[in-house]
Order: C-alpha cells, then sequence, then structure tokens
DNA sequence: GTCTATAGCGCGATAGAC
DNA sequence: GTCTATCGCGCTATAGAC
C-alpha cells in the first residue's frame, strides 16, 4: 500500500536505471542531466546504462513518456466519467492534482519545459481535442453554462492546480517554509473547487 | 516608437552578444544552449563572446537579472500604485502581462525552470515579503475583504496570466493554429479581471 | 550482465596574428 | 576589437575482459 523508501533495492537493474533517469532527468532537465549522474543514482556503471537502453536521448524518450503520463493521464478517466456531477469532478481533479504534485513538485515545470524545447514529444498524444470536445466533463459544463468557452475553463483550472507548483521555486522563497508552503497547497484543495464553482454560476 | 525589425543591426558589439544570447537562452535553456550559437546570432566570432562577458556563465546571469526584471518588475509599481482602485490594478496588470507575453511566450518558463535548477539566481531579490506586505493592493484587498488570503489571491492572479504562457507547447497543438492561440489570450484580458473580481464580491 | 578502460568528439575557453 | 586556430576537458558511447 504505502511506498517503500527506497523501492528501488530489490528492482531489476533496467527498471532501477529508468527510476534513477526519471529523478535525475525531471530534477536537472535533459541539457543540464550527465548520464554518469543517471548512473550514481542507480548504484551501478555508466557502461550498463548503454547497455540496456541504446542512449542518453533514447533513455530520455522512455522517461519523457511516463513523466508525460503521470502529468495528464489522470484527467482523461475523470473527464469522461459520466457518474459524477460536474462539481465532483472538479473536486476530484483539484485533490488528485495536489496530492500527487505535493509528492512531485517539480513534473509539471519538466515537462513543460522538455516539451517547450522538444515539441516533437507531443506529436503522437494530440487526439486530445476530440476526446475533450465530446467528454462528459464539456456536455455537463456546456449544459450548465452554455456561454462559457470549455477550453477557458480548463486553462483555469489546470492554472489553479498546476501554477504554484511550476512557481514553486520563486513561491517558497516568498512565503518562507517549506512547512508553510505546504500548508497553503493543502489549503488550495478546498478552495479551487470553490472558486471554480464561482466562475460557473456567477459573472 | 515601435520596434525596429531588427534592431541589433546599429547595436555595439556587447549588446548585439547580449540580445544574442537572451534570444538563445530563452530558447534553449542554459544546458542546451552553445555559445557558437549566441556567437552566431550575434553575427560575430565565438572569440569575441569571450573577450567581452569572461565566460558563458557570466554571461547568463547578465540576461538572466534581465529577464527576471522583464517577467516580475511589472508588478511592484502597478501593486504599489496608491492613486489606483484595487479593480483597476486588476485590469492593468492583466493587460500588461497579456501584451508583453503575447511578445515573449516562453519568459516565464525559461525563468521558472532556470530559477528551479539554480535557485540561487533568486536569493538577492528576496524583499519581497514585506514589499508585498504593505503594498497598496494587498492593503486594497484586506479592506475589501479581510477574509481572504492575499497570498492565494495573487498567486491565483499569476496563474491565470502566466499559466496559459508557461503550457503553451502543449495548449497550442490542442487548440490547433497560432492566431486561434493569440484569440483566446486577447481575449482573457477581458476575461481574467471579470474572474478575480467574483472572487472578491462572492464565496 | 557487469565491469574497466578508452575511443571519439563537441564544448568552453584561450593564444596569438592582424 | 576582431579574427583563425587550437587546446584540453568532460561527455556519450563502445570495446573487450570477466
Amino acid at each position: 500500500m504505502a511506498k517503500v523508501k527506497k523501492a528501488e533495492l530489490d528492482l531489476s537493474t533496467e527498471e532501477k536505471i529508468k527510476e534513477a533517469a526519471s529523478i535525475v532527468f525531471t530534477k536537472k532537465g535533459y541539457g543540464n542531466a550527465r548520464t554518469r549522474d543517471i548512473a550514481e543514482e542507480a548504484g551501478i556503471n555508466l557502461a550498463l546504462l548503454n547497455y540496456y537502453f541504446r542512449s542518453k536521448e533514447k533513455l530520455f524518450q522512455i522517461v519523457m513518456a511516463e513523466r508525460i503520463e503521470k502529468l495528464f493521464g489522470v484527467l482523461a478517466p475523470i473527464l469522461n466519467d459520466a457518474s459524477t456531477t460536474l462539481d465532483e469532478k472538479l473536486e476530484k481533479i483539484t485533490e488528485n492534482y495536489v496530492d500527487m504534485l505535493l509528492e512531485h513538485p517539480d513534473l509539471p515545470i519538466f515537462v513543460l519545459s522538455e516539451i517547450r524545447s522538444n515539441p516533437e514529444q507531443l506529436a503522437n498524444r494530440v487526439q486530445a481535442p476530440k476526446i475533450l470536445k465530446e467528454s462528459a466533463f464539456v456536455k455537463q459544463l456546456m449544459e450548465r453554462r452554455s456561454d462559457i468557452n470549455p477550453l477557458h475553463f480548463i486553462i483555469n483550472l489546470l492554472g489553479m492546480n498546476l501554477f504554484p507548483f511550476v512557481a514553486k521555486p520563486v513561491l517558497q522563497p516568498i512565503l518562507g517554509s517549506e512547512d508553510f508552503y505546504r500548508q497553503m497547497m493543502v489549503q488550495r484543495k478546498k478552495l479551487i473547487p470553490v472558486w471554480m464553482k464561482l466562475m460557473l454560476d456567477h459573472g
């Protein structure tokens, strides 16, 4: 149930390398990451990295696909669930994001900045527009407020959830302690759905 | 008044290099940027870069300070202006940000991701908490709604403004054309202040 | 499969002519 | 000030022993 401290201990070598690569790439970005760092983090030799994966680039592709899935994969199931209300969806998305991002704060900025410098990463995954338009979420949204552009609403929802983590490097020093930062993010779990409902029910 | 197409043409060599460095660093990040790229962009030789600036690192520090100022410098004067109302401040901040970011879309993600991998960049600039707390903006905010945490409000305001640009690499392909993306950002100039006022007047 | 040793090359930086 | 040419390091990737 709860994760073990360092779960890598009894993983296969290949898994250990992927885990390590995920950590190092996410922290430093592709350009600043060194394959030596990854090997060290994985507790193996540099040569093994090239034995299992052909190159730094190829290893990165694999890690990147997983990170994109972790960041955005959570959305589709919730948006398409016809059995929950719109309000419940807002609460669920927010709770999932805040909890996940408190554990992986630099996931969003990693994914977004790497996609920027290498946009092809995303190319295959763009069935998004259709899926989105036909989702239960957008249907419920249009039903409640046909005059609201669903795209603006989704941008705002994602912004509310992701931005405080994207901006953590600048917010954290302003807020002071790590603890206070966490405390504010936890508060937002309740506040974000309230704010989003405001946009639905007024204006 | 309006900027010239390529204003670098009659700049000093030092200025040309700074301009070029700003472009290349902002586009690729420190790790992926090559001093050779910068020299080429500036139309000069690689050796000249090291003649004017001691190193890639030093050149980066200078560029970074300018970029941080461009991204956040616009805030302080507006927040501290006691002669404008709270609503006017919201409108002014939004208009300034959207206009500026439409011209420099990858400024936020550059600044935020570079600060993450090198937090000392920011260290000297953290007189922010005090300035913020004593600003006309926060005073007006507390006067209107003493039960709202100003920090959450500011996070939301910045999120509304900056996030769509931070997420441009993923939003743009979803939205389709560059033109449609721009069109939505222009719409937000009017919408963001409305949404922010909602949070003030309800909930 | 895992290691040591090293090839091969791109990078930042510099020497030195003009 | 500006150039060409080159040094030397650190990186990715590979050869080859075990």
